[in-house]
DNA sequence: CGTCGGCGCACCGGCTGGTTCCGGCACGCA
DNA sequence: TGCGTGCCGGAACCAGCCGGTGCGCCGACG
């Protein structure tokens, strides 16, 4: 899958090279096509997982990983990113190209050390000048992203804790709040309190609701 | 509004016209890129919408509609084919294109006239040899929605019919039973009923439990 | 004309769900 | 060391919601 070039054009500066991750094949090509034709841009690998980015990452050492966040089964966007900046120091920047906006995601991929954060929706020639920011290590937001992130900075919305999302995570299964009891070795009523909470934090009153905006607002894998 | 078209030219040598709908600008400058790369294929407009897509089939009348499913505000996917194969007689043909092999996606979109149903995962050359088939107005199923058709037709599971649709899209909003019944102006009794109904399709017990599946099977605009 | 699927309704009993209040820990900080 | 805070786990209470069952009406379809 790699092609070693062994003539590297020395122009104004070189080549940023780039590694592609999307389960997609059809887009991954597509997006292979679309900056191939692209000057100042080599695309060097393709992976369809995020294990194979994280291989890719390691053994190319990349400018920069371009990273979708859903990849369907296996490791996911996030903690691929989270361990090719880690792996690399930093070295490699992983730029972000997704379909969603939504809080959770953001927050999860800049923290997993994500250098930029884009949207598919955005216009071609934006993700050329992200990724060449991206290649210099600048932050690049498209700006839907730059807009929630603001925004979350103003209203800091409280996060969920790791255990109310094992609640949530329960009840998205349909589970009675004795059968969530159950699963997690908890008593009832303690279910019923970290419920209390959720509903508190996303702005609901009832079970329906909660699992309605957990599957919004992506807050489970 | 049929233009009586008086020469079929038997072409093997002509392009096949195209016309891309995705509303993701990135994803659709990378399928130009890769189609204008393939033989045969000539792009002749993009959409961003299913407004511009059935706008841009009347003008134009491509071979065959790249059509995404989901496709943001508005119009969607398959309301937007409805609409071309209806107004073109069939003349244009439309090839779904799109990440999810959902039941509920996939009849829908057949169900509305597509010619062919392909997912974003499959090989870039199925999409080509998909689109052949396409313009020849032959049906071109990838493999995963072929494998869930003829599962559906094994086992048929019941749809829901719209008066459920509409609970359900109640309760996905956290509401409870008799604010439901309020908002649909029917008697609290009737919307357990429905319920009841709706459990029994989607084989869930608890009224989370059906958010849940809701939500998962896209069965929700 | 039969009957079949979809829709709407009534009744009821069990028990689930939501609320409130409380204590224990771990941690950070002065 | 003491204090404040955030997170976790729990007890008790009671309203009323939920789910099940049975039934009638209507229109489509054969």
């Amino acid at each position: 899958m790699t092609r070693p070039d062994p003539v590297k054009l020395p122009e104004e500066a070189a080549s940023v090279r780039i590694v592609l991750c999307d389960d997609h094949a059809v887009v991954r090509a597509g997006l292979r096509a679309l900056l191939d034709s692209a000057p100042g841009i080599e695309v060097v690998g393709e992976a369809d997982s995020g294990a194979e980015a994280v291989a890719l990452a390691m053994k190319l050492t990349p400018d920069v990983v371009l990273m979708d966040l859903q990849l369907g089964v296996g490791l996911d966007g996030v903690e691929a990113t989270r361990r090719i900046t880690a792996a690399s120091g930093g070295s490699v920047h992983v730029l972000v190209l997704t379909t969603y906006d939504t809080d959770a995601d953001i927050t999860r991929a800049i923290e997993a050390g994500a250098t930029g954060y884009l949207l598919k929706a955005e216009r071609p020639d934006e993700l050329f000048t992200a990724i060449h920011s991206a290649a210099a290590g600048r932050t690049a937001l498209s700006a839907p992203v730059a807009h929630r992130v603001m925004a979350r900075m103003r209203s800091p919305r409280p996060a969920l804790t790791d255990r109310e999302r094992d609640i949530l995570g329960q009840l998205a299964r349909g589970l009675t709040n004795r059968d969530i009891a159950k699963a997690l070795y908890l008593s009832e009523a303690t279910v019923k309190t970290h419920l209390g909470r959720i509903y508190g934090k996303l702005d609901v009153d009832t079970r329906a609701g909660a699992v309605a905006v957990a599957k919004e607002q992506r807050l489970l894998p």
